[in-house]
DNA sequence: ACATTAAGTGATT
DNA sequence: AATCACTTAATGT
């Protein structure tokens, strides 16, 4: 698994010396199945550098509603973690393991050293912090523009490119969910996409033509 | 065979 | 698009 994180971080184009540094600072995090990793209110001292598996990121209110924020995928590290904890707050966020997940969590008190010391550590900070936003952007138009046919479009395409696979293995009521939305919508927009032949339905299970 | 859980649907707001 | 109420289908014991 060590040889798995200097290819990712060598491929994310870190140098040498910060790899190693890396690689002898973090610690190993596997992640089992579809698991919470950083829930509400919780404060961590550590920021995820996904190796393998995908992130789902939301947020959530105290009511328990949750919005999806964005994904986190191999190589990608989540750079909101950082904000939130350089300003001491509770995490707002919560993030759970989509599939099995591999992460390296780096302690957030080396953070500043690394930025300031390796260019390509910033580099990969300010990267990240650019595709998290432009990620959120979009989420963001997708709940105040489109309409709910489209999102659930966007979502079963989302899942697909994320876990390479056409199968979709949630519940129509896992969904809703997920989109904030009821069962009884999403089994009827999944039905009419059924009817227009783009998905095939099963139980607790998607298929997407 | 029976209970439980997922999915489908009409009617109402 | 949400909710209710009810039906039907699939799955577990």
């Amino acid at each position: 698994m060590r040889d798995r994180l200097d290819e990712i971080l060598q491929g994310i184009g870190l140098e040498r010396a910060l790899i190693d540094e890396i690689k002898q600072q973090g610690r190993l995090l596997k992640i089992v199945g579809e698991q919470p990793l950083i829930s509400t209110g919780v404060k961590s001292g550590d920021m995820p550098l996904v190796i393998s598996g995908t992130l789902r990121v939301m947020r959530e209110d105290e009511m328990g509603n949750e919005v999806f924020l964005y994904y986190l995928e191999g190589g990608e590290a989540c750079a909101m973690s950082i904000s939130c904890c350089l300003s001491n707050q509770l995490s707002g966020f919560k993030a759970v393991a989509e599939t099995d997940a591999v992460l390296w969590m780096v302690p957030m008190h080396l953070i500043d050293d690394w930025m300031s010391r390796f260019q390509s550590f910033r580099k990969l900070i300010v990267d990240s912090y650019q595709a998290r936003f432009d990620e959120l952007m979009l989420t963001i138009d997708s709940i105040a523009f489109m309409k709910m046919d489209e999102r659930l479009m966007k979502y079963l395409l989302d899942k697909k490119q994320s876990s390479g696979s056409y199968e979709i293995h949630k519940s129509h009521e896992q969904i809703a969910n997920e989109l904030n939305t009821s069962r009884v919508v999403v089994s009827r927009l999944l039905k009419k996409l059924e009817r227009e032949e783009r998905v095939a339905l099963y139980r607790n299970r998607v298929e997407v033509l």
